[in-house]
RNA sequence: GUGGGCGUAGCUCAAUUUGGUUAGAGCACAAGAUUGUGGAUCUUGGGGUUGCGGGUUCAAUUCCCGUCGCCCACCCCA
């Protein structure tokens, strides 16, 4: 587990800041539930035979010998939630997104960690509109993730889609993969052999090189053809020029998902490259003791979108610098110094971060200190500014005198708002 | 849960092969050269329980045992 520190958090709060503009305005609202919850929530959501359920959970009895465990995952709680508050009694449908630490006890791995963090949204009953039925719902979540992670600056996004089928089929198309391999036991890996009793489906995971020619021959086909709205939601997707590949093997490692499931993948990640999962699942607020409840949801790794976005675009994060300014008072007079506290007051009032060295020093250590701070603007303020009746604002960006500027400064004591404009339109141009 | 690798200054590493003086360097940090224009250079300075515990030895960063932590991969997920 790690620490976040002044100098990280900075991109942390950029992206949660975007990540609450997007959604709520999209119409989703932010929801926290607690970090621990019973157990038996998370058996019951995401399955007994899961990898996160059998060995991944952070899990202990509590001073009044309960179970508990620090949740794994979002989705099961936001459900416990919804069904214990009665939302859905003043509401028809609910459009919830959070964000917030997650706990997996696993062997730690590039692009994994112990409390990891995630953005998710779920779309809570809300039924398409004919003729389309629910598939607008689960085109609406996909383009909702796609457009989020553009919206964040992430390129070369590749998206996966599968169909897990309709609910009615699932049993006959897990006895007919069963079936299928357990001609093949003989050739599979331990694993598979496991999974082949427990669930199915999850061989399609494997990545042991000698299990491959007995999955690539699985007949997925025959047993489970994509269905008509896995087609529907695939044109929505072209018609809006959602690139998007459909991949038959991927399966997903949570128990409650039916239906169309996805997956997004970036580069710069090594071996753990999903930056974002997540799809159908109609059936767990019935399994958690609710009533049918259809629902689609994604969630996004927020470690590895952050990596990804670094390693796409080293400078991505260079905007963080630009909303501070450095003050350089470097001569001693009484001038400077009263006029020095006038700019820092109406600056700070007005919620511009200010950087100054406390001591007035020569103005080359003052530019030296406002580069080591990652300041972008310098107000330089000296006798000869107070005598010209002028301010110079410095855009440390550029080299030399080319970036600065003169502002009368009869005009910032006129009205210190132009001033303050002047700098947050110079800031929120860059 | 499985396999491999690594723990020495805030960071990246050297010294360990063959045990031997005061554990070094670069970067970073602090002060100055430098009181009207920054990222450079030079000088000086502060920084270490060599992950932790035990053992062998006159002597352990170095050898042995244990332990903890981290990294990479598998499994699986974000």
């Amino acid at each position: 587990m790690e620490d976040i520190l002044p100098g990280e958090i900075e991109k942390w709060q950029w992206i949660e800041e975007k990540a609450r503009i997007f959604f709520e305005a999209h119409g989703f609202k932010e929801i926290r539930t607690p970090i621990l919850e019973p157990t038996e929530l998370f058996v019951r959501s995401i399955g007994q035979a899961s990898d996160i359920v059998h060995k991944e959970m952070f899990s202990f009895k509590d001073r009044g010998e309960r179970d508990m465990t620090m949740r794994p995952e979002m989705t099961a709680s936001v459900a416990r939630s919804v069904i214990e508050k009665g939302l859905l009694k003043t509401s028809k449908s609910l459009r919830l997104y959070y964000m917030g630490p997650m706990f997996r006890a696993e062997r730690p791995q590039a692009g994994r960690k112990r409390q990891f963090h995630q953005i998710g949204a779920e779309i809570i009953n809300e039924k398409g509109h004919s003729p389309d039925g629910d598939t607008h719902v689960d085109y609406e979540i996909i383009a909702l993730l796609y457009r989020f992670l553009q919206y964040a600056g992430l390129k070369n996004i590749q998206l996966n889609l599968n169909d897990l089928g309709e609910e009615a089929d699932r049993a006959k198309i897990r006895k007919s993969l069963s079936e299928y391999f357990s001609k093949e036991k003989a050739k599979l890996c331990k694993d598979c052999q496991w999974r082949l009793e427990k669930n199915v489906l999850r061989i399609f995971d494997c990545k042991i090189h000698d299990c491959q020619p007995v999955l690539n021959k699985a007949p997925w086909e025959s047993f489970a053809p994509l269905s008509n709205n896995f087609k529907l939601i695939t044109a929505k997707l072209d018609s809006v020029e959602i690139p998007y590949a459909v991949n038959r093997r991927l399966v997903r490692g949570l128990d409650y998902y039916n239906g169309i499931v996805f997956e997004i993948t970036a580069e710069g990640l090594g071996a753990q490259n999903a930056v974002a999962g997540g799809g159908r699942y109609d059936h767990l607020y019935k399994d958690l003791g609710g009533s049918d409840t259809p629902c689609t949801g994604f969630s996004i790794g927020m470690e590895r979108l952050l990596v990804a976005l670094e390693v796409q675009n080293p400078q991505i994060f260079e905007a963080i610098k630009t909303h501070c300014v450095y003050l350089a008072p470097f001569e001693e007079t009484p001038e400077v110094l009263k006029k020095f506290n006038e700019y820092k007051l109406a600056l700070r009032e007005r919620r511009i971060r200010v950087e100054t060295l406390a001591r007035v020093c020569s103005l080359s250590t003052h530019l030296k200190k406002a580069n080591q701070l990652g300041v972008r603007f310098v107000l330089i303020l000296g006798a000869k500014e107070i005598g010209n009746q002028k301010v110079i604002v410095k855009d440390l960006s550029k080299k030399g005198l080319e970036g600065q500027e003169l502002i009368n400064q009869e005009l910032i004591n006129s009205d210190i708002n132009s001033v303050v404009s002047y700098l947050k339109e110079k800031m929120t141009l860059c």
